[in-house]
DNA sequence: TCATTGCGGATAACTTTTGTCCGTGATGAT
DNA sequence: ATCATCACGGACAAAAGTTATCCGCAATGA
């Protein structure tokens, strides 16, 4: 089981745009994090799409946050991306084969089903208990402020 | 994301597994689930692996768990198929690109990382609280006998 | 002795992920 | 007005992972 890596592109994405005042193009986004920029720009497009960033065509255009980054859950932005099907599908092995339990009996979802789809929701819900914003403060509080000024400076050149 | 089908396989064998008392052949077993004989019996071998069941070769050989069915969890199963790595993994993005941190200064783990690992952790938590007996109990509790009967005997024909 | 069964490796079909490319349309700077 | 810059979308291709299949081998019990 494996997720997307463009959902971790897609956060660090956020966590950037989070700081950022003026539009910030995909090809820059792709440049500071040294990523495909072709690939990341389907990425954005997606977050896009989740109405989580809003795009700005033309010169001088780029992608900002549609909504303030402590609003934005990380659990938001993996849905975007990676899509919101769990990962466990119940193919109802149940009814097949010889011993195959008639349609109509399953009333009852399968209980294999009923463990992964509670585990499911508790990851679910731990990613959708952190926002971009709060991530956003612990990079900010954990990396050195010269760097962090640097950064800015890149961005708006 | 998506998890290897074998992990629905592997629970539905466990749970039929833990109602048996003598060894079942991998090709009953997909034949009572209708699926794929040689895949399942790598899947199985991957359960054998791991400690969770036992298998006995030559004729009237076959499976059988080593550990009563209350003390395998779901989370057991799901590793010894899908393999013990977290769904996200972290490829240091912070440290590539023009304004890379450098290694030195990553001593705190990557935030984001942080925040997957945290969902990754609770979703196992949730997968280790229920074990392959409370499923086949559910199983038993929810079928007719009638049929859980039938089943038994055609295991054991 | 022999059929049955699990084990492991090699192989291939298939699907998903990852990545590229190009044309289109929109926007702002000159 | 014109032009370079940018996002968008689709088609396409490469790489990786999943889902199988097949084979020879070793072990076991009838």
């Amino acid at each position: 089981m494996k997720m997307t890596g463009g959902v971790e592109w897609g956060l660090h994405c956020c966590v950037v745009l989070s700081s950022a005042t003026e539009p910030v193009a995909a090809a820059k986004l792709a440049e500071l994090h040294d990523v495909s920029a072709t690939y990341l720009a389907k990425q954005l497009q997606l977050l896009s799409r989740a109405g989580l960033v809003r795009s700005a065509p033309g010169q001088s255009g780029g992608y900002l946050l549609t909504r303030p980054a402590t609003e934005i859950t990380v659990l938001d932005v993996v849905e975007a991306i990676d899509g919101p099907q769990p990962a466990f599908r119940c193919t109802e092995v149940r009814q097949r084969g010889p011993m195959a339990v008639p349609p109509d009996r399953c009333d009852t979802p399968c209980p294999i089903a009923a463990v992964m789809d509670t585990a499911d929701r508790a990851w679910r819900e731990s990613l959708r208990a952190v926002t971009i914003g709060a991530i956003a403060a612990t990079v900010a509080a954990t990396t050195p402020g010269e760097l962090l000024d640097r950064a800015r400076v890149w961005l708006s050149a």
